[in-house]
DNA sequence: ATGAAAGCGCTAACAC
DNA sequence: GTGTTAGCGCTTTCAT
């Protein structure tokens, strides 16, 4: 492996003008310059960034930590965050909790260890000291997550009550009024914060909570199949299931469909998230967009921000952003049936 | 920051005993072993990877370069080999290249000069050489590739040929002739082989070739919709398709009942890859499996061995593995109708 | 503009 | 068994 002492030997200057070269100082001669610059090409030099980290105390890494990218909603997400820390010269390292405190703990320790620049953190599991202390590591912004006990963090956030409020909106504006949710684990703000919206909406519609039309999945389809299986036994069934993700909605399609319903004819569903199946699927699902390669652009932007300001030891004003969802009308939504509405 | 030094000051012994002990060596007093510990815990002493990196020479990360994760088929082998590589203590950077071999080059780079450990390089873009001078830096596993030209490289394939037969198999055998093939891109060694069995199963049976019941897609299931729609508006038009992925057999679908054709009733279907939502969506889609987990698994799993043959200095004699395939029968799939057939 | 040299935090070889 | 020490390859003063 060459170093940048045999760079210097071979082109007959010292190291530290090697260095001032490879580091675009201006402070070298044209001369010297194209000297180094041919014993770089002709010894095939390579930086070695282990060490110029443990000088620099930077390392241009950066962690993703998701639930599992297994899950269709993260791809994209990892996508937006690899494509941006690209961008800005840095790499990505993933890792997958599966939403267990325990794993994102050991993550974020190696993560630290490597000295990664900054993370993403997306819905945490650990404490808010925890959170706080890896801010006195490195940079970090956290994904989906309540932020009230958290002033000091970059927070990413989407507007789940308004995406949900959207969601009612359509199949109430159908002549939905028995409408079912099937929501996600509760740990998770996104999915408490939807539950929340549908309770509010049939609140402040005059609709009275049927607890037989709340189910719990856990965001796979299989919950979704099982949940909605379990609602249409129901002896006064719904007509619509709003679903906390289009995972567990497309789920319940199935088992809607395997009871001889029609979709939407004689049942209606709204998803969120829009995955890719949800557009491919039959019937195409109504379902809520969450701007997920966004989230993972604007995730690593922040960090760069965070890491910029720590540079030039300027304070970082940390912020929320609540992002924006997008009713996505497709085929899977339709007016009530009189029988059942 | 707490180093070893200051760890070795606050517990009263020399930096070598404090090193001695994190890397558990065998030779120290229960005492000092104790006496370190306390401080580590006390001064949350955290290991610099930057600077072990420096000094062993091995940085414990690992690099995964895929077309893009955003493809369902790679979430599941990226899953794999983050698996996989967490239980043998290496952490992952993942890489997509969207099949641009100079994107390829950037990432490969980059990663050397990380100093990873090794590099799985998925559907790899770049020539021999290139690849064979990877291995100078660090080990490389190849998945999806023609071995012929790198008979020094542990590759992980898939039995393309097996599992397009199974497939060409099971439409014959439902009395199909007229079978349509949408293939991928041919540059990727997989959708090459798949489409020499496609035209090996129809000559070994007598079919004679139809060039305009051959198309070519790029993975994505616009592009299956897109031949598909083409396929049927033939005078002669198929009764069957086998698509070189699920993603274009869904898309295929999609136009197929567009079309007012019922599956499998009217029209069957055949995928590769059985992707999440091959099940999911209606009809269930009959198709190829291949192991995905599994490839990650094994991608990481042979780097580790490479690593551990290269630490001890041991010759490690590469090899070509060839994975099944496993053709999962769901409801896309029926008798070819007399009518057509 | 350039060179010399210190040192980032760690491991490993060596002497005791 | 423990302490001392020499680098790993790089950046960054500081002289010159």
């Amino acid at each position: 492996m060459t170093t940048m002492k045999e760079v210097a030997a071979a082109a007959g200057v010292s190291l530290g003008t090697v260095s001032n070269v490879l580091n675009h100082h201006p402070s070298v001669t044209e001369e010297n310059r194209r000297k180094v610059q041919e014993a770089v090409q002709r010894l095939k030099y390579r930086p070695n960034v282990a060490a110029r980290t443990l000088k620099t105390k930077t390392s241009k890494s950066l962690g993703l930590i998701i639930p599992d990218i297994t899950n269709p909603f993260y791809p994209e997400l990892a996508r937006g965050a690899e494509d941006a820390a690209k961008q800005f010269g840095y790499s990505l390292f993933l890792c997958n909790n599966d939403r267990s405190a325990e794993k994102e703990r050991e993550y974020i320790n190696i993560l630290v260890e490597k000295k990664v620049d900054g993370i993403i953190l997306v819905k945490p599991g650990i404490g808010a000291e925890e959170i706080l202390d890896i801010r006195g590591q490195c940079a970090a912004v956290l994904v989906d997550v309540h932020g009230a006990e958290l002033p000091e963090c970059d927070i990413i956030n989407v507007d789940d009550r308004g995406g949900a409020l959207k969601a009612m909106e359509l199949l109430y504006g159908l002549g939905h009024r028995r409408i079912a949710l099937i929501s996600g684990e509760l740990e998770a703000m996104s999915s408490r914060t939807r539950q929340q919206a549908y309770l509010e909406f049939l609140g402040s519609h005059g609709i009275p909570v049927d607890d037989r039309l709340v189910k719990r999945g856990s965001y796979d389809w299989h919950s979704g199949y099982k949940c909605a299986v379990e609602l249409l036994r129901n002896p006064d069934p719904p007509t619509a299931i709003f679903a906390a993700n289009d995972l567990m909605a497309l789920g319940a399609m199935k088992a809607v469909r395997e009871r001889q319903l029609s979709v939407p004819g004689d049942f209606s569903l709204v998803g969120f998230d829009d995955v890719d199946m949800a557009s491919l699927c039959a019937p195409p699902l109504t379902t809520v967009r969450q701007p997920k390669y966004e989230i993972g652009v604007l995730g690593v932007e922040t960090l760069i921000r965070q890491i910029a300001a720590a540079e030039k030891k300027e304070a970082h004003q940390p912020g929320t952003v609540v992002l924006d969802t997008e009713l996505i009308l497709r085929e899977s939504t339709g007016y009530a049936r009189q029988s059942s509405g």
